[in-house]
DNA sequence: GATTGGATAGAGCGTTCGTTCTAGTCCCGT
DNA sequence: ACGGGACTAGAACGAACGCTCTATCCAATC
């Protein structure tokens, strides 16, 4: 659980972010003190001020992309493991399981935590969280697509699988378990090929 | 947004419970501060450290058995509406998605929220929602072998079940749109359906 | 070498947090 | 009538919150 980054390597506003998204991932919003983010990002309230002038719910915001674009590389990277979808499906399952464990199920969605509780409080943030869960999704769709699935039974799988792997995920962060990730993963995929082209 | 039952036909305690309940559910532990419950429930802040002398976490878990009956009730109702266990799960998503609706997108699942923020904080409250996610399951898991389904294969599709209601309630609630419920509704239908006795 | 503006630094502001504490009210058994 | 436990009531407390503010640092530029 140390810093996100070294101070060398990475500018300021970079590192803020990192943590910001790291934290909020554990946490959520509310429970990432501003105090307590910028020490474990090795910078200071003046200058997480001047980065973002709209304090805490812009850097939010920033936080959200981030994870946006860290749970997207891993699902791109399950994705393409395999050419057939279902089995691409069920790949992500096992990547996901992986992290989880290795991090002492710390590690679960980047946004699902805030997202649940800024819906009608902060709409900015909830919006950031929004486009992640729709980014999410047309990735799956593309590889659907790609494999000569019919347009609109891959964009509802699509969002099917996106969510039974968010529900999965927390509960086997909850549970502190591989197995509700890896029996979605089975599941999936099953479904999935059912609607093979 | 009423508060949760009047003075006169519930108790104190009950008061704080269904008001604490309801205020995680819309924005988790964090996002409810005691003042602003004790005012709702139409209560003190004596009567809430009489009643629950562990103070906030204390209460939060009774909230979140509330929370956890609620939406057993629920399940149970639409679970038990079609003899076909494949067509039951369907007809849970649409109570959830008419409920959720309803509240103006507001009340999602009432332990969601709270069990993402207090994983690895706060003990307690995180072995309560565990236990409400369990519980969902083993009502899930019974009917399926209530219609003849094997244990094992129950038990495993109750997981997954249980899962993407979760994670479709959640996406629903932040798109503030019906169709990612009922979406896996019709997914969750067909998988049940593939693996019928 | 002086100037300048982005970036850093953290003390301190007002507010709100969960909790404690003392005082008071209510009601029931005797 | 009265004693006593259950419950109500909310002022007050210390800690922690997000944020503002002034001061300072340090390259780049003239």
């Amino acid at each position: 659980m140390a810093a996100t980054g070294t101070k060398t390597e990475l500018g300021t506003r970079e590192r803020l972010v990192r943590t910001a998204s790291r934290l909020m991932q554990h946490g959520g919003y509310e429970n990432t003190p501003v105090k307590q983010l910028v020490r474990e990002a090795q910078a200071t309230l003046g200058s997480l001020y001047h980065f973002f002038p709209g304090g805490k719910q812009e850097l939010a915001v920033a936080a959200i992309h981030f994870g946006d674009e860290e749970f997207a590389a891993l699902l791109r990277a399950g994705l393409a493991a395999r050419p057939d979808p279902a089995e691409a499906v069920e790949a992500v399952t096992g990547l996901l399981a992986e992290a989880l464990e290795a991090s002492d199920w710390r590690d679960g969605c980047p946004v699902t935590a805030t997202a649940l509780e800024t819906v009608g409080r902060l709409p900015d943030v909830q919006a950031a969280c929004a486009r992640a869960f729709a980014h999410w999704q047309e990735l799956v769709a593309a590889k659907l697509l790609a494999s000569g699935y019919p347009e609109q039974e891959a964009r509802d799988l699509a969002v099917t699988v996106v969510n039974t792997l968010e529900g999965a995920e927390m509960t086997s962060q909850v549970t502190q378990s591989r197995t509700p990730l890896l029996t979605a993963g089975r599941h999936l995929a099953r479904l999935v090929a059912s609607y093979g082209p």
